[in-house]
RNA sequence: CGGAGCGUAGUUCAGAUGGCUAGAACGCAGCGUUUGGGACGCUGAGGUCGUGGGUUCAAGUCCCACCGCUCCGACCA
């Protein structure tokens, strides 16, 4: 991609927010706000978008859950059916011109248990897991932190189906393992896994997944130790009387952002469809479920705050939008440009995603301003300098040094 | 929904006690000089001052209502 031609440049100058993330990724230009916890999804931040994405897809994909995708726009009748029609105070409402209501979907359970309900026959065929990746609505009474806390907001949700609690309960599991490297690859080294309630979900456990940061809401407290953690509305802990009841060393309490969440819903949803089917005895039983959601957008501003400079963002490798920054400098020099657009043209042959900075009335300084502010893990400089090799340099560290295309590709690509 | 702050050029902001023919910086366009950390000179375009009402000879400025944004709190399937 050429800078030149690249869609939402970044600014100079910003308001002033108290969110990091929402600062930093307003000014880099990868999101812009059109109302409280609405946002546009720049070029930029629709490619981390994606590769969050993918990465989730990849791991849904590997312990069995299939892809589908369902609608946001609900009859209220699917509502009224659970009676979260009232109760559910997020949702939104909406009215078609003939009259006919509908909620925008904040969440699945609605649509994903009648749907089921029309194929599932047998316990042959359960376990099922269907999950999707979609827009979340959720009418917040206070959107806040820019990305963190939307109206309108991108998730995945899956959703499994089992005969019996065993079976949920091994799922659960899977699932908590498949979240954890989810996380990791998307560049989360510590996700705490903790103990919350459920919720208007259900009566029974949930978990949490928790990235621990300032910038956090939720307040968590957990061992210093070991893996231990609670959501404090539900913890009768304190750290200044006790100690991890696993591991007895001691407590913390830090704010934390909620990236993921695990909830066993029972047979709640199942009942108030009627979803049934038939057991090895030939009993009619209601089929066990969970659902889970990983929240796709929040962890694009949940990186930011956790992986960010004075300078700006500095994106995992793994979810960054482009691999490598390559900036041209002399670029009115012809040997200079023609030097720089054979490299861009070898690493796009090479399957290398780079951002080409070919702006030639832009400063040097400039460049590096926007490349450090923008975070791709790898910069590259192509200068009169620089001669046949390339200026190689890792976002977040001061180390350059000079090297040939073939290493920079290899080391780009390991 | 309670509390606080704010809304003026594309952006960030300045415009005490009403006098404005509304400014600056950055950005943008043109010309020229620059070119390894947001460089410089000159020229130029760009505004129904959030919306509606009111007070006044006169309103960006004062009053009322509404809309919107940010933050604190409540809330957070």
């Amino acid at each position: 991609m050429l800078y030149s031609h690249l869609f939402g440049k970044t600014k100079k100058e910003v308001k002033k927010y108290d969110s990091i993330s929402h600062q930093l990724l307003t000014q880099a230009g990868f999101i812009d706000q059109i109302a409280a916890g609405i946002y546009n999804l720049l070029p930029l931040g629709k490619r981390v978008l994606a590769k969050i994405e993918n990465i989730i897809r990849e791991e849904m994909n590997k312990i069995g859950a299939q892809e589908l995708e369902m609608p946001l726009l609900h009859p209220k009748t699917f509502w009224e059916t659970t009676d979260r029609w009232q109760t559910v105070d997020v949702l939104f409402k909406t009215k078609s011109q003939y009259g006919q209501e509908y909620a925008l979907a904040p969440t699945h359970e609605e649509t994903i248990t009648p749907l089921v309900k029309k194929f599932l026959k047998s316990y042959r065929d359960l376990p099922l897991a269907l999950y999707h990746i979609t827009k979340k609505f959720r009418d917040e009474p206070r959107p806040k932190s820019g990305i963190l806390r939307g109206r309108e907001f991108g998730m995945k949700d899956l959703y499994s189906f089992h005969q019996d609690k065993n079976g949920l309960k091994n799922f659960y599991q899977t699932v908590i393992k498949a979240y954890l490297k989810i996380f990791k690859r998307c560049g989360f080294n510590n996700v705490k896994i903790t103990e919350a309630s459920g919720g208007s979900f259900t009566k029974k456990y949930s978990h949490e997944f928790n990235v621990i940061t300032p910038a956090g809401e939720v307040n968590l407290i957990y061992c210093q130790k070991c893996s231990f953690a609670q959501n404090i509305e539900i913890s009768q802990l304190d750290p200044k009387k006790n100690q991890c009841p696993k591991c007895r060393s001691n407590l913390k309490i830090d704010k934390a952002i909620e990236i993921g969440n695990i909830f066993d819903l029972g047979t709640r949803f199942s009942q108030a469809f009627n979803l049934i089917f038939i057991d090895k005895n030939g009993e009619k039983k209601f089929p066990v479920m969970g659902c889970y959601g990983i929240g796709t957008t929040r962890i694009i501003g949940a990186i930011v705050e956790i992986s960010h400079d004075d300078r700006g963002i500095i994106w995992p490798k793994n979810i960054a939008p482009y691999q490598a920054h390559l900036i041209g400098l002399d670029l009115k020099d012809k040997d200079v440009k023609n030097n720089c657009d054979k490299i861009y043209n070898q690493l796009l042959k090479d399957e290398v995603e780079v951002l080409f900075d070919d702006r030639e009335e832009a400063t040097a300084g400039e460049k590096f301003a926007d490349a450090d502010l923008i975070g791709i893990p790898v910069r590259l400089v192509v200068s009169k300098k620089t001669g046949k090799k390339i200026e190689y340099k890792k976002r977040g560290e001061k180390e350059t040094k000079l090297l040939a295309l073939k290493d920079i590709i290899n080391q780009i690509k390991n």
